[in-house]
DNA sequence: CGATTCCTTGAGGCATCTCAAGGCAAGTGG
DNA sequence: CCACTTGCCTTGAGATGCCTCAAGGAATCG
């Protein structure tokens, strides 16, 4: 899809804000435990769908909470599995480190939402995650989860189907990446965004975007001239207005429209 | 990456298989269950990890077994989740259904793996698995399992981490997707396919391939005729040799270098 | 042995990439 | 407050890798 000489690989895309967060922990700061109960986003997070003394046992763990500014990181590939992080505030992304130092970028995480589960695997992060502005997470001790989860089995379940909707999740990617273009791929993707800004009470239809050009393109698979032109396009079909990071999507069922008709 | 018309979704690839095997249950045999101790598998398969007690454990479920011939299903995307399989010998492989009736391959599985985690996202199947030869499986009730795990931390981390490795996996396939050429994705398969075959006994140059070109192309988002064009590329490259579906790698150690050499 | 399926190969087209230039906004230092 | 830098985005022009369409050969099967 992409042609390489090494002269590309040079110019290779870089995010420079991670390379701001080398020495992410110092650039944390922690601050007093929540408990699950009492969060306005216990619907959207671990919480959701457990009863009511589940989730008071999750307040027994006092999850300790960490602010991040823009371009830190909060774990990094490799680094040894201990939590798993659920956002309070503000957005992630994580990605993979390619050899030649680039980044692919394999998924975006809202307010609610959960990051680190890839640790599982090996023992040890196969992604990093870094905030892309002011932030703030949880970090949930994977062992006291365990612990938690011993004699419980909806506990189980929950961490269970959490990680199960990751996998659902990553084969939309693969099907977005493996057979479709530019156009249905950005529609897919803004549309996605549309639906996670709904679900946190936000407006369906405009936001801000919080990543850059270059880190919608690596997730989508093309290149950030591409993304840009491709809005471009999409404006110019009417069906939504950009101005740098803000997006009005003025036509969501055009869009729709175009995203399923266009599935080839 | 593709276009589309019309006309090119008419004379889509459909996998004639898997027409054959709408009446899957039909065509697939029970046949005595098997405890997890004496099989030959149990080191790559469920079991591996586990204390011997714990083995003895999944051997009082009894898996029931199931063979199924080429071209049939095992489980329907969309069907209700009750069992995990593993692969007890030949190859399967799942994807999910596009809008336009084609399918999107999102895995190959071999003798030792397990099929289905997807289906606890939301409690039903979110792909399809279609045998790719004669294959048999053992199916595991997943409300066992989970009954099992209920006081038995090993055992839960053993499925938490079987997810997580599907998540792992699906995250190297999506970098793949994502910023890979052909050659480099079809060298990336082939690599695959030939540690697997080693962990499984079989040589790890020489193999036959159970799936067609164009099931190989929709699962590294290329068409058949790249797939093809890009093995004769590959073989013009002294890089492997290849007949229809056998396979050799001549120079697995030059294909390796092609592979990590052109991450761009 | 005809039908079917799968694979290979060629020719031409097009979507996306590459390379390049320029604009805008925010930050910085004089 | 202004000149300058820096990061990010947009747009154009040309190159190219993969797709589309098409034809033919080989293997499999009833």
């Amino acid at each position: 899809m992409n042609t390489t000489t090494p002269a590309s690989a040079v110019s290779a895309v870089h995010f420079s804000r991670s390379a701001a967060g080398e020495h992410a922990a110092a650039a944390t700061r922690a601050t007093v435990p929540t408990p699950c109960s009492t969060c306005h986003l216990k619907d959207l997070c671990l919480p959701c769908g457990l009863a009511g003394k589940d989730v008071q046992r999750l307040d027994g763990m006092m999850f300790a909470r960490r602010k991040l500014k823009p371009g830190h990181g909060l774990y990094r590939q490799g680094d040894k599995f201990q939590f798993i992080y659920a956002v309070r505030s503000g957005t992630f992304r994580s990605g993979l480190a390619l050899k030649d130092g680039r980044e692919q970028v394999t998924a975006f995480h809202m307010a609610g939402e959960l990051m680190g589960l890839d640790g599982l695997a090996h023992g040890t992060h196969a992604t990093s995650a870094t905030a892309l502005e002011d932030a703030e997470i949880c970090a949930i001790p994977y062992a006291g989860l365990t612990e938690l989860a011993a004699g419980n089995p909806d506990m189980q379940n929950i961490i269970s189907r959490l990680m199960s909707r990751e996998i659902v999740r990553e084969h939309s990617l693969m099907m977005l990446l493996g057979s479709m273009n530019a156009e249905e791929r950005l529609g897919v993707f803004l549309l996605n965004i549309s639906q996670r800004m709904k679900a946190r009470g936000y407006s369906a239809s405009e936001f801000h975007l919080r990543m850059s050009r270059a880190e919608i393109g690596s997730y989508l698979g093309m290149k950030l001239e591409t993304v840009s032109r491709t809005f471009s396009a999409l404006q110019q079909q009417g069906l939504l207005d950009v101005d740098k990071k803000h997006v009005r999507l003025a036509d969501l069922e055009g869009l729709t429209r175009t995203v399923e008709m266009r599935v080839h």
